[in-house]
DNA sequence: CTTTTGGGTTAGATTCGTCTAATTTGGTGT
DNA sequence: ACACCAAATTAGACGAATCTAACCCAAAAG
């Protein structure tokens, strides 16, 4: 059995390696974490006896298959319960990650597949990620784009909100932006600030932290279901 | 904050002066927590600095009124989450408590809160069990008696079922006995067996053990609403 | 080709919850 | 009263996850 510990570190890991290349450097693990540097060298040591991470001394870690499945089931869990918070229970989508951050860790299978059933095995969760499947395949981590790279007039869709700052999720939903928006980029503004004007005519300025943080692709053309976002 | 260790120690305190008297030895307690008389020193110690329970070395201890407020929380906790897990994802009665035993220490008061307002602040678990108030004030474990007490003729509700074992769980839910059922008793076997008749017609028959677990009643008279149990 | 130096690892300590083995306590039985 | 015994406590150890301090690579800078 694995503890809750080494399923964070795979998963932070598992991350990571989405992003940079691997392998990954203990100081960025330890970062990530909040913990010291050689406590990942102990931990790392731990999950490489046990095959789930590869490891180049002096280098840094890599997952292993198994690793990877490990850390994509945890992935599962978060999203699933991110998902069943907001649409079971009623959570806003700023309040969600932490709670998920949590109970990840110590929901049995049974559980996973019935809140799955629940919410009809839905493929994103509240801030557009996708959800892995129960077949645990590693995930396509999508085509999207940073809105903050995008130039005055394009009209795009919000797919993704790549933010958990609870004050940030809860500004952006109050102003009207969450997954399935669509925006036109109205201007960018050369101090660190991108302007976008919604459907409803509204403008919102956003910092450049935050533009970068969302995630947009070319409008969804056909109507309006909620669901059509792969 | 209190580890979920600490959590599980006082609960079982708590559980063990509702039936016999306080101080609860040591012995008592690693029995009920599969632990040895030596880690319960230790741990007991602990509590006792942090005020949860009163100790008198090498005679026992009891929960001081935090400590019990603590359990409360905690059996709060699990009882809401079995009612949620039935209720709202379709566990059966016999899968619930494993799973809340896990999970009553790790969610927060903000899921206590939105679960049970979901299932519209209940006081009764899926087992019959009261489930204590927001205000964690004392429960009052009822007046209720176990069906093995009574002899034959007389007409009675289930009001609960202290039996956690799931196979012995289903085998009662299957022959129709759950709380709220009204039963007769039709036989006390002098070999350590009841036989009960539903209301359906159909005969059970139970061992003493299994009808010591069963909580009965004098039957509602009341038009059957499945919520006045208290 | 040497030196510098930032990051990684090793060493050793700490806390938590647990164990086994040894010892102490307090009530029982004679 | 005294010895005995069951139960509790103390002593000492261990694995997990963490830390600080000390040391060591290995890659970049001269």
């Amino acid at each position: 059995m694995l503890s809750a510990k080494m399923e964070d570190y795979l998963k932070a890991i598992y991350r990571l390696e989405r992003d940079g290349d691997p392998p990954i450097a203990p100081s960025t693990i330890a970062e990530m974490l909040d913990v010291t540097a050689p406590t990942v060298t102990s931990m790392v040591e731990k999950l490489a006896d046990r095959g789930l991470v590869e490891r180049e001394k002096y280098k840094g870690v890599r997952t292993t298959p198994e690793g990877e499945t490990v850390a994509l089931e945890i992935i599962r869990h978060h999203r699933l319960l991110e998902t069943f918070l907001t649409e079971q229970l009623g959570y806003d989508w700023a309040e969600v990650h932490e709670e998920a951050e949590v109970l990840e860790h110590h929901i049995s299978e049974e559980f996973e597949r019935r809140v799955a059933a629940v919410l009809d095995e839905p493929e994103f969760d509240p801030h557009g990620d996708p959800i892995p499947s129960d077949s645990l395949d590693p995930i396509d981590d999508e085509s999207a784009t940073a809105l903050s790279e995008h130039d005055e007039g394009g009209r795009l869709e919000v797919a993704r909100v790549r933010d958990r700052d609870p004050d940030e999720l809860t500004y952006l939903s109050d102003a009207g932006i969450t997954p399935g928006t669509v925006l036109t980029v109205e201007e960018v503004a050369p101090i660190g600030m991108v302007t976008v004007q919604l459907e409803s005519g509204s403008s919102v300025s956003l910092p450049d932290h935050i533009a970068d943080a969302i995630q947009v692709r070319a409008p969804d053309t056909q109507g309006e279901d909620g669901v059509s976002q792969a």
